[in-house]
RNA sequence: GGGCAGGUGGCGGAGUGGUCAAUCGCAACAGACUGUAAAUCUGUCGCCUUCGGGCUACGUAGGUUCGAACCCUACCCUGCCCA
C-alpha cells in the first residue's frame, strides 16, 4: 500500500509510492482542493492535463450539497465529477474548527457544537440541523467513494489553552478508535455480503479505501507526543498531523513537526493537513512528511496572486538529454520563488507572459496584461487561467521535491 | 421666447445653515489569504504635513450671517415640457 523508494541521507525526507484504489501516486505529493466536487474554476479534464494525481474533497460540503441521495444515484464522486484519479476526503473536522464552535456567532446561520458522541451543526446553506458522528462521517465518505478517508477529529484553535487542547485530543482519540472500528466492521460486513455475491464492486472499493488518523494536541509537546504514540499503535493506513498552520508562527509549526513526526510509523504515509506555503512544504518534506493539501494556490489565484519561479537556472529542457536529467529548480535557495499580484498597475501594459519558462496554458498563450484585463473586467477566464498557473507551480514544486530527494540534494 | 428641474470629489449619487474634506456605491491604489461558507476580506482614496494639524474646495460672481455645499441676487451651463 505504501512503499518507500528513497530515504534521503541529508534529511528525513523520503520518496515513495502510495497505492490507492484509483491508482498509485508518487510521494511526496500535493492534493489540489476540490471541496465541493470541483477545484474551483477548473474542470476535471484541466486537472488531468495539469498532471494532478489526486484531489481532496470534503465530506461536510458534499453531504450538505448535493447530498447523499444524489451521490448514491451517481455511484460516488468519481463518476459524478468524472475524475478517474484517487480522491481523499476530509472528514468535516476542520469545518467544526473553521465554522467555529460558536466563534462566528454573528453570522447566525452557522452553529457548531461538539458533544461526546459527535458534532451538532447547522447547515450554512439553509440553517437546518445535522449531526455527525465518527461513524456517520465514515459512512458518508464511503458513499462519496473516497480512496483515502479521514477520521472526524477536533482541531484545536490557536491559541488554545492546554486544558482545552487536552480535551480536544481526548475526543479526537476516542473518535479515531470509533472510526477504525466502524471501518473494520464495515469490511467484515462486506465480506459477508460478498459471500452472498452482493454488491461486490462497492465492497471492493470500500475494502480498498484507506483510513487515516489525525494527530492533534495544539502546540503542546506532551500532547502531540501522546497523540502520535496513541494513533501510531492503531491500525490506520496513514497518519495525518492536523491543527497546524492555524495562526501560529512558522517556527512553532516546524518545532511541533520536529518532535511529532519521529513518533509516527516510518512505513506509513504522513500527511500534514492544510499546509501550505512552498517554504512550509519544503521544510515539512525534510522532516518526513509525504502528503500536503492547501487552498493557497487556488484561492490566491482567484485573488490575482501568482506564484513564480525565481532565477531559473537554465531555460527549460531544450534537449532530450536535458529532459532526462530532470527539472532544474533550485528549491534549496532561500528566495526560490516570488509572488506577484497581476492586478498591480505595473502589469497593465505588460505584453509578455509572466513566466515564459512555465508550461501552463496561461503562460504559453497569454500576456500578463491580458490576464489583468480579464481580472478587472470580471471575466471568469481570469480565474481559470490563474488557477491553472498556480497549480502548475505547486505540482512542479513537488516534481522537483521528488527529484531532489532521489538525487540526494534534499 | 416661456415654464419646470438640476449643476457636489475620477464617475454615479447623498447632504440642504454650524459636529462636512463632505454618507454610500463604483473606479483607482495597495495589502491579506495555510485540512475553502473566500471570483473573498482589509486599508488608502482633494492638496500639504514634523501626523498635532494646516490649506483649497460643492457651476461662476456677488450678498445675507458670528458661521454657507446648504439662504438671497445675477450670470453661465445641462435636461425635460410648452410655443
Amino acid at each position: 500500500m505504501f512503499e518507500i523508494l528513497h530515504q534521503s541521507k541529508k534529511s528525513s525526507a523520503r520518496r515513495g509510492i502510495l497505492k490507492t484504489a484509483h491508482g498509485a501516486i508518487p510521494t511526496p505529493f500535493f492534493l489540489p482542493i476540490a471541496t465541493k466536487g470541483s477545484v474551483k474554476a477548473l474542470a476535471s479534464s484541466d486537472l488531468k492535463n495539469l498532471g494532478a494525481e489526486i484531489i481532496l474533497s470534503n465530506t461536510y460540503h458534499l453531504y450538505l450539497q448535493p447530498g447523499l441521495k444524489v451521490l448514491k444515484k451517481f455511484g460516488g464522486l468519481h463518476k459524478f465529477m468524472n475524475w478517474q484519479g484517487p480522491i481523499l476526503t476530509d472528514s468535516g473536522g476542520y469545518q467544526v474548527f473553521s465554522l467555529g464552535a460558536g466563534k462566528r456567532e454573528k453570522k447566525d446561520v452557522s452553529f457548531v457544537k461538539i458533544i461526546k458522541d459527535g458534532v451538532k451543526f447547522k447547515s450554512f446553506l439553509d440553517g437546518s440541523e445535522h449531526f455527525f458522528t465518527p461513524e456517520s462521517v465514515q459512512e458518508i465518505q464511503d458513499i462519496i467513494g473516497a480512496d483515502i478517508k479521514m477520521v472526524l477529529d477536533v482541531c484545536s484553535p490557536h491559541p488554545c489553552s492546554k486544558k482545552q487542547a487536552a480535551k480536544d485530543l481526548e475526543l479526537t482519540h476516542e473518535w479515531a478508535k470509533r472510526a477504525l472500528e466502524y471501518q473494520r466492521d464495515k469490511r467484515y460486513e462486506i465480506r459477508d455480503k460478498n459471500n452472498k455475491n452482493r454488491s461486490a464492486k462497492l465492497a471492493g472499493e470500500i475494502q480498498n479505501s484507506l483510513l487515516f488518523g489525525i494527530v492533534q494536541g495544539s502546540t503542546y509537546k506532551d500532547l502531540r507526543l501522546k497523540s502520535a504514540k496513541f494513533l501510531s499503535k492503531l491500525n490506520f493506513d496513514g497518519l495525518a498531523i492536523g491543527g497546524l498552520a492555524v495562526g501560529e508562527e512558522n517556527k512553532k509549526m516546524y518545532e511541533v513537526l520536529k518532535y511529532t513526526v519521529p513518533e509516527l510509523p516510518k512505513n506509513k504515509p504522513r500527511y500534514l493537513m492544510g499546509v501550505g506555503k512552498p517554504e512550509n512544504i519544503i521544510e515539512a518534506v525534510k522532516q518526513g512528511i509525504d502528503m500536503f493539501d492547501c487552498v493557497i494556490p487556488t484561492r490566491e489565484a482567484r485573488h490575482g496572486r501568482l506564484y513564480l519561479w525565481c532565477h531559473p537556472e537554465r531555460s527549460p529542457l531544450r534537449s532530450r538529454s536535458e529532459a532526462s536529467e530532470g527539472p532544474h529548480r533550485n528549491i534549496t535557495k532561500k528566495n526560490f520563488y516570488k509572488i506577484i499580484n497581476i492586478n498591480n498597475a505595473k502589469f497593465k501594459n505588460n505584453t509578455k507572459p509572466i513566466d515564459k519558462n512555465c508550461s501552463c496554458e496561461f503562460c504559453q498563450n497569454y500576456s500578463a496584461g491580458y490576464l489583468q484585463h480579464l481580472f478587472k473586467a470580471g471575466e471568469p477566464l481570469a480565474l481559470r487561467l490563474a488557477t491553472l498557473h498556480n497549480l502548475k507551480f505547486f505540482l512542479d514544486l513537488f516534481f522537483q521535491i521528488r527529484y531532489d530527494i532521489k538525487k540526494g540534494t534534499l
